[in-house]
DNA sequence: AATAATAATAGGAATTATTCTTAAAAAGGA
DNA sequence: TCCTTTTTAAGAATAATTCCTATTATTATT
């Protein structure tokens, strides 16, 4: 936890489920996750603390379409990929998809404080399973 | 309406909504746009035609992170923008931005059914409404 | 035009994700 | 330890969406 707040251990705990996972927890997963160790965790203190992160910069969410939230700890320009088939969603490493924000800015006449490119499609497991 | 069903005045109507908009309007607009012509149209309906024209391809949505769907008319490859500021989303005509898909499957391995670029940031007329 | 079969609809209940409120508990500092 | 501030649980409230059922509209068939 880089932030200047040190406070709670299910905060604490709440960044790190973050940060240790690689499948983009939704924010209800997050709370099952805990919930053993924290029996006493509501689903309340997750919201909020996520949204706490996120705003301070700490992690950022990712939307997709299945209806929720997700939530990444890597806070860098990154892609993402969702599986139409096990709806898992994972990192895409693929340096050739990164945008030119700046240009992007100067050719639309916009600020872009964000970018978030996603791919639907099948993963190589789904597929290979077939 | 391009499909096989020419069916309700309705579904025709709500379909004629979205691709008369620029706004990528969510279901809740559509809905409360079509209510004074068809006073006895329902909330359920407008989710079920929007469901129906998306997976019949006729329509794409968009995910945008304010927690809700809207719908595109416009169903070829293109980025969004949405704006922080006043909450508008629109399209990007910036060819440059497009993805070569194939590369990216070869690349990671996947399939890729759609791809959602969407950035965020400060539209034009909100930055120079400062 | 009448009829039958199918598809679409309204209305509202149910679900799901998320936010808000409030009083109590915990954290850190003096 | 005591005080102030922050965090929390619990559950109510909201919002978006889906589901269910009986009714109605639409098309195909006569």
């Amino acid at each position: 936890m880089p932030s200047a707040r040190k406070y709670s251990r299910k905060r604490e705990a709440i960044y790190n489920a973050i940060c240790s996972s690689h499948s983009h927890p939704a924010a209800g997963t997050i709370y099952a996750q805990l919930k053993p160790e924290f029996p006493d965790l509501s689903l309340g203190t997750v919201y909020r603390n996520l949204s706490l992160f996120v705003n301070e910069g700490t992690i950022r969410c990712v939307c997709v379409v299945d209806g929720n939230e997700r939530f990444d700890g890597d806070t860098s320009d990154h892609p993402h990929f969702v599986c139409n088939c096990c709806g898992c969603v994972s990192d895409l490493a693929d340096d050739r998809l990164l945008m030119d924000t700046a240009a992007v800015e100067s050719r639309n006449g916009i600020t872009v404080s964000r970018t978030d490119l996603v791919f639907y499609g099948v993963c190589a497991d789904c597929t290979n399973r077939t």
